[in-house]
DNA sequence: ACCTTCAATTGATTTAGGTCATTGATCTAT
DNA sequence: ATAGATCAATGACCTAAATCAATTGAAGGT
């Protein structure tokens, strides 16, 4: 069987041609991709299934909603951002996506993607074919245990991004991404409190039912308040807890 | 218990309510509850490991936010709703349940539930053990896709709620969920036109992200237009059509 | 039947954030 | 280089829904 993708991720190799990068054992973002103790033996299964493209430019597509759904990524390097189109045709962005981050599992329920992937800036994914997943899973209980557990986080992270649109000022909706994106980045052992955000004020707001004008007057005044220093794309958080306060949300694990 | 209030969901089970049903197979909910193609042997031992309790009262708890996750629950009567509270202690409604329906799935990632579960009035649910889920989805693949299907629904059905929330007004989120109750009743072969609200204008607010006053006001208006006919939690859709429309979603398998 | 509490409706007023419009920076392509 | 996009910031205003307030109705307990 071979496979037909809409997003070309030629290579079949274990290899990258670009950066190889031959072993999830040794990627430095295991411990986030696969966050749970899983065993030696299962790494080296999953190793033998994952799909190491090529990869995405800047725009590019991963996937779009309504495609087959055959695969879940993980994310490598850069940013994905995922949405879907409303019945009126406007997009609606579900989920920004950072290393180490798993994406597609929406697709399982209907066989088709029910969102849209698109890299926000040049980015390189893992593919994880499912149907080798759901087979390694059958014979690998704590490889199944873990994909539940992300299904889970993915469940739980969305209920929390309900809230903030249900509850949240605009203030603390912004309060919240940038917290969210300073934990990710923690994790990753990148600064928490100086960064470039992938994604444009656009993004931003319509991520958090904001407007593109109140996203930037939120920015501007974070800034004049000396809370962050915003110059564009590139952030500096000033107060990281005054930020968290106004954000007031429990930050966790994966925390938006 | 002869009287069941609930005028919508009144006891046709062929077995009585406190000697339920003894197996899945028999359940007429057993389409919804397991809407793909489950061989017959895997049913049989899904009876096997399922529980089947004493109903819960109007307003008690199944479970509670932080509890310890060990089992997942399959709506059999009544409705749930389910909630989490936010750092300030607010309520947030997340879902309502509805006889089928699977609630619980959020509690896997962090091995306790990230909601409480609580029911609007009397109710039942068949509890599933999650451990004994586990063991048999290794033995059974269509058993681990099914509950791989279930959680990806769940995804997608919140990321629709985000999308309700994001982008549409008050009227148009109350049109959604009246028209995502009233096909999840055609599902079950009940009214899609006349049925009784489980849950208060609180809730529905809550959920939909709107004061209480708003809820009413749309009911109010859309009752003068003579678009649906309300008396308190009894709802009669007049024009289901001009409701989708205002609603603007596309419903889709389990709509909201 | 009576009191208390909670749920729902409706009206009057306020406000957060949306809409519209302008300007300056970057980017991109010819 | 230059014209045309695209992105971001900011000001003026406007509107949908929140807030505040009052009333009614239904449910529950004694």
């Amino acid at each position: 069987m071979t496979t037909i993708k809409t997003s070309s991720l030629d290579s079949n190799e274990k290899t990258c041609p670009h950066n190889p990068q031959t072993s999830c054992g040794d990627c430095r973002l295991g411990s986030i991709c696969l966050p749970l103790a899983m065993e030696d033996d299962d790494i080296i299964k999953l190793d033998e299934i994952v799909q190491r493209g090529r990869p995405l430019q800047k725009s590019e597509h991963l996937y779009r909603e309504n495609d087959n759904f055959a695969s879940v990524y993980a994310v490598r390097s850069g940013t994905i951002k995922t949405y879907r189109l409303t019945s009126d045709g406007q997009e609606q962005v579900t989920g920004f996506y950072f290393p180490g981050e798993i994406i597609g599992m929406d697709g399982i329920s209907k066989d088709h993607y029910a969102n849209s992937a698109k890299a926000l800036e040049t980015a390189s994914v893992c593919e994880i074919p499912f149907n080798s997943l759901e087979q390694l899973s059958t014979q690998f209980p704590s490889m199944q245990r873990h994909f539940f557990q992300l299904m889970s986080q993915e469940i739980t992270n969305d209920q929390q991004l309900i809230t903030l649109l249900s509850k949240n000022s605009a203030e603390e909706r912004v309060a919240a991404l940038l917290t969210s994106i300073s934990a990710r980045n923690a994790r990753r052992k990148l600064s928490a409190t100086s960064f470039r955000l992938p994604m444009s004020r656009t993004d931003i707001g319509n991520y958090l039912g904001l407007t593109i004008e109140t996203v930037s007057r939120v920015f501007s005044r974070f800034n004049k308040q000396g809370l962050i220093n915003v110059e564009g794309k590139e952030v500096t958080l000033l107060d990281s807890d005054g930020l968290r306060d106004i954000a007031g949300v429990k930050v966790t694990e994966h925390p938006l």
